[in-house]
RNA sequence: GGGAGCUUAGCUCAGUUGGUUUAGAGCAUCUGCCUUACAAGCAGAGGGUCACAGGUUCGACUCCUGUAGCUCCCA
């Protein structure tokens, strides 16, 4: 069969990913190999493919592979996240869309709406993994709110709250005025945001005189409750104890004195309003404050607030700002910038605000993860993450696991009418909680309106994938868990990692994972992250299309170092095609010779064979090093510059036979099975061309996918020496020949002086095709006519039909001595100190003195050359 | 405000306990080649006082201190 110009990924990419599929190759079921095990950080089931997760699953895609070809029982779990307020958002503009809104639905009614949605658009995420090439056991797909994980989520909590770690309270919360939901502290984005200062004059009662307060909120002022000034300072002394009015509708508040001031912030003096910032309401809490809530659900002004009703907070600022000018109460503004909280999902500022929610209390169940962490149980790769996990650690604050939205997990609280409450898996159990707990029976029982935050489910994930919970201590819970690797994005680490972590030790009381590799953060070439604004996100799906799968895997992992941001630049992305490509030349320039192999005839190609044998060797066992210290980009590198110059530019042109000539059996074998174990190497970062590859080598009966690759331990090092100075050889006299303006095709004479003929002789036809010589000879003298260079400790004359061209020879050689000549003053200098002789080791000292003697002996080499010129 | 990390060639990065030929790759650049596997290629070349300033040491890209810039995390 004719094979194609270039490689051609569309055809092939989709062939093999059926195929694997068709022979169950990612499928795992327990038996008795030892495990391998990753489980996909889930991503949204609404979600698309972005770049991102192209990294994640490419990672995890690339250690699940190679555990499968090192024989271990490879596991890739799958599986999506219900995330329930992101996905309840898309479901509500969805409606909004229709003409839906969802006060104007019941439940019931909004729920069958949004699993609608999720039959649609759940999991093309997980289809467009497969274009990618993942190797997932799709038969383990997962989802949070299957039927079983449903119910182990809901077990979890009636456990946790029977141990009293959860509570029910009325605390500062996060609120998201555009969801219309609680929200924990780890979904507040805080931003630098520029934001006006607004001096407002506050009359004292009594006296005629007022006291200005800096503030960046002026439409909150309708809920202070008093001013507040540092006890030390003596401007406001006087004050303390009086009363003030707050502008426009004149309340009565106190002011008063807590160290809790800064003194050199703004005025001095500060507004106090408990309902509506976090260190106004523990100040609120200490001087026992009225606490007015003045916003309603949705961030308009509430009655409470006396004006302005209705209006939406930022609109007010505008508005208030103006009247207070206009009545007088506004002394000035200035610029500021601080940082504000938004909200993770929907980017609008969060309103903190006192409100009665669900709780998980942390503190005793931070102690075994922080510990494991630390003493590596689990490691952390890089492992500058152990700091920021400690840190989170220590200061750990109660998590706020309610949430004020449908879809999710429903939290199994019931309530009579007088809002007592049991806490059961169903309505059945909470009748006879209640009965229990109360002496009575209940007239009625309402369940709470309220979900769970969604990583209250995802923090069960690395067991629940194996039904660890819902049906405890099954055969792939015993066998899978813990799990080996878990690659994420250092984003998560409070969100996910900490919490299964600690789910870990709270339901299996052992680690759910035993390394944790954090990927970078995906930018643009201009370093900036991915965003939709911006409309930096490449399309992926387009990339694969028109790069193929390879291309895109090759182009986002060689620029990955761990643990490093990766700039995005398509130009990798080609780099990986041209990457396929040369591979597919490779393949077509040994498919040429298939037809005219002959018997044994010379051992001409002994020590090409030799030698690569041993490079494979040697960079196969690097390559390990590599992956087990997570250095996948240089690992890939390493492979790369393996097949592109070792392979191809040298190996392959060392035993290419000439044109139409037959090449010996032995050879072109042995060429086979180097390429085979070359594929085996690269498979796990790129399957799908190196797969086909495999096929056209020769007929198989087997795939690479599933091939087990024992890389060859035992290294010749003076064949690898001999190799590198061959390589060096040859460049050197290609640079001459460049140089010296010699035709390709033009043969040189070659005379050698050198005090290893043998080492050459074993080299010469290699070296002879490679630099194109009628003849090498050696020689003990000078050659006259000849063009000359010193290449390691041999000097090499060459001639040809041209004219020397002396001056740039001279100028060549001159340069050279310069930089020899420098160098031995810097060893020199080394040598004659006394204190360096007393004071190195002794193989250090043995080096330089070679150094030394080195340089020396090729100076006079030189010295000798330009004389004769 | 507190903490962590980074700064090496035009760009992206290696450089493993201080000494390995006065710093290595890849990409980009330049020169010469349409050489029957590959111009998405081949053969070569140029390019860096290792952010800056001190210190320790016989010796510092490597260790310490400070400064500047950038990034991230936390409050």
């Amino acid at each position: 069969m004719e094979l194609s110009k270039n490689f051609e990924p569309q055809s092939v990419d989709h062939k093999w990913y059926s195929h694997w599929l068709d022979k169950q190759y990612f499928k795992s079921t327990p038996d008795h190999r030892e495990a391998y095990t990753i489980v996909m950080p889930p991503p949204n089931v609404t979600g698309v493919l972005h770049m991102g997760h192209c990294l994640n699953n490419t990672i995890q895609d690339i250690l699940i592979r190679r555990a499968r070809m090192k024989g271990l029982n490879a596991c890739w779990v799958p599986g999506t996240d219900h995330a329930s307020i992101a996905t309840e958002a898309k479901v509500v503009a969805m409606l909004r869309e229709r003409g839906i809104t969802k006060s104007s639905l019941s439940r019931e009614e909004f729920l069958s709406y949004a699993w609608e949605w999720k039959e649609k658009y759940g999991g093309i995420i997980l289809q467009q993994l497969k274009k990618l090439g993942c190797s997932l056991d799709w038969d383990r797909t997962n989802f949070t709110m299957d039927p079983d994980y449903y119910e182990s989520v809901i077990k979890v909590f009636v456990e946790l709250y029977e141990k009293g770690v959860i509570y029910r309270g009325k605390r500062m919360i996060n609120w998201d005025v555009k969801a219309l939901t609680a929200l924990s502290d780890e979904e507040v984005i805080r931003k630098e945001t520029n934001q006006k200062l607004y001096h407002l004059k506050y009359a004292i009662e009594g006296l005629d005189e007022h006291i200005v307060i800096a503030t960046v909120r002026p439409e909150t002022i309708m809920g202070d409750s008093a001013i507040c000034v540092h006890p030390n300072d003596d401007r406001y002394k006087h004050l303390q104890g009086k009363f003030a009015f707050v502008p426009l509708i004149n309340r009565r508040i106190p002011i008063i004195a807590d160290d809790y001031v800064a003194m050199d912030f703004g005025t001095g003096a500060l507004k106090v309003t408990p309902a509506h910032d976090v260190n106004d309401y523990s100040l609120g809490q200490k001087h026992q404050l009225e606490i007015i809530d003045i916003f309603n659900d949705n961030g308009t002004l509430s009655e409470a607030a006396q004006i302005y009703v209705g209006l939406d907070r930022f609109e007010v600022r505008k508005k208030i700002a103006v009247e207070l000018e206009e009545k007088g109460f506004l002394l000035k503004t200035e610029e500021y910038t601080s940082e504000v909280g938004y909200s993770e999902r929907t980017d609008v500022v969060v309103e903190p605000r006192l409100s009665l929610q669900w709780w998980l209390s942390m503190k005793d169940i931070a102690t075994p993860a922080l510990k494991t962490v630390m003493d590596e149980e689990i490691k952390f790769y890089p492992t500058k993450f152990k700091n920021v996990y400690r840190h989170w650690m220590e200061n750990i604050k109660d998590w706020c696991i309610s949430r004020q939205l449908w879809w999710g997990h429903r939290i199994p609280a019931w309530y009579d009418e007088k809002g007592q409450f049991v806490v059961a898996a169903n309505e059945t159990e909470a009748k006879e909680k209640y009965t229990k707990q109360f002496g009575m029976a209940p007239l009625q029982l309402h369940q709470d309106e309220d979900c769970l935050d969604t990583w209250f489910s995802s923090w069960l994930w690395p067991f629940e994938v194996f039904k660890g919970l819902s049906n405890p201590n099954n055969a792939d819970v015993n066998y899978y868990y813990p799990t080996n690797t878990l690659v994420t994005g250092p984003d998560i680490i409070f969100f996910w990692v900490a919490r299964m972590i600690m789910a870990g030790f709270e339901f299996k009381n052992e680690i759910p994972f035993k390394e944790v590799y954090f990927t970078g953060t995906v930018r643009d070439k201009l370093g900036r992250k991915m965003s939709k604004s911006l409309g930096n996100s490449p399309d992926l799906l387009g990339l694969i299309d028109q790069y193929g799968a390879d291309a895109t895997r090759f182009g986002i992992m060689i620029a990955s170092p761990a643990g490093n941001d990766i700039l995005f630049d398509e130009a990798a992305l080609e780099q990986g095609r041209n990457f396929n490509n040369k591979i597919w030349n490779a393949l077509k320039l040994i498919k040429m010779w298939e037809g005219r192999k002959l018997g044994n005839t010379s051992n001409d190609n002994h020590f090409a064979i030799e030698w690569f044998s041993n490079r494979l060797a040697e960079v196969s066992n690097d390559v390990e090093t590599m992956m087990q210290q997570f250095r996948l980009s240089e690992a890939l590198k390493t492979i790369y510059s393996l097949i592109w110059d070792d392979f191809c530019s040298w190996y392959l042109e060392w035993i290419k036979p000439g044109f139409e000539q037959p090449i010996e059996s032995s050879v072109y074998d042995k060429t086979i099975g180097f390429f085979t174990e070359l594929m085996q190497l690269l498979h796990p970062f790129m399957p799908f061309v190196t797969e086909e590859i495999y096929h056209q080598l020769q007929e198989r009966t087997d795939d690479l996918c599933i091939k087990i690759h024992q890389p060859a331990t035992v290294l010749n090092e003076i064949i690898l020496q001999k190799g590198s100075l061959l390589k060096n050889v040859i460049s050197g006299l290609r640079d001459i020949r460049n140089k010296q303006q010699v035709k390709p095709k033009e043969t040189i004479k070659l005379y050698i002086q050198t005090s290893n003929k043998e080492v050459f002789e074993s080299i010469e036809t290699i070296l002879s095709k490679q630099v194109n010589t009628s003849s090498i000879e050696y020689t003990n003298s000078n050659v006259g006519g000849s063009f000359t260079t010193v290449i390691d400790k041999d000097t090499f004359y060459i001639v040809t039909e041209q004219p020397i061209d002396i001056t740039s020879q001279k100028a060549d050689l001159e340069k050279e001595l310069e930089h020899l000549k420098g160098f031995l003053v810097s060893v020199e200098k080394k040598l004659g100190n006394e204190k360096f002789v007393q004071n190195a080791k002794p193989e250090v000292l043995a080096l330089e003195q070679k150094k030394k003697a080195d340089a020396e002996a090729k100076i006079n080499i030189i010295k000798e050359s330009l004389a004769t010129l």
